[in-house]
DNA sequence: ACGTCGTATTGACATCTGTCGATGCATCGA
DNA sequence: TCGATGCATCGACAGATGTCAATACGACGT
């Protein structure tokens, strides 16, 4: 059983440099659009809020696929987006994969739209 | 003087509807999505950033072309996304267009992301 | 009326992105 | 050991996106 950690890659990052709160770098701005872009595809948003919704707050692709009426090889190539973005992990129980939303990130990224 | 307020259309929405706080439906989440994909590209990061610091928290396209080292019609276009998507508003003033930014859109969509 | 200046729009282009079917890779049960 | 199952990856393709040069549009000053 191994647990896929948010790595320092992955930067779930936004945080602490409020996009209204100065004028941001190159970089800053390229860290937080990341996240953003992340968020930026409806079918991503509906798979957060469904896993959010799930029982346990974690789902497997073939819990997702059905209600986003997309094919599994989308929905695994969505999720790959949102763990890498560092807003969902990925964690593998024998043949399933169980993600699960990273309310940290969440957290992060609202916190970069407020001064 | 024409003070371009944000529509009915243009929403600036993502409101009252978190991600995490149950499961949405393919149109919210589409409107949500709509915000984060206005905010998923570092340079218009780049841009809301700009005009909040400026004095009077407005801007004008001459005054943002050179910091984000882009040509003048590649900044109105980001301007224009930032204002359909309800981010910023538009205001003309003489030859000039003065940007400003709205931060109750910003508020919400920092909303959607908390439950 | 005319030229100038700040913006928006158009057309074109390369690149990115979302999507699917086919395939590969582990893992489990028989 | 073998077939089945759940998921990821690959290859392909249409459509969206970011960018610029060229041009059109208005407003201002002379």
């Amino acid at each position: 059983m191994t647990i896929a950690l948010p790595l320092l890659t992955t930067d779930a990052g936004a945080c602490c440099t409020p996009v209204t709160g100065g004028v941001l770098t190159a970089e800053e701005a390229e860290r937080i659009a990341r996240t953003f872009k992340a968020l930026g595809d409806p079918t991503r948003v509906r798979l957060l809020s469904l896993i959010a919704a799930s029982e346990g707050k974690e789902a497997c692709i073939c819990d997702l696929t059905e209600p986003v009426g997309l094919s599994q090889p989308t929905v695994s190539h969505h999720m790959k987006q949102l763990v890498d973005a560092g807003l969902a992990v990925r964690e593998q129980r024998g043949r399933w994969a169980y993600y699960r939303v990273v309310d940290d990130a969440l957290d992060r990224a609202a916190q970069a739209l407020r001064p």
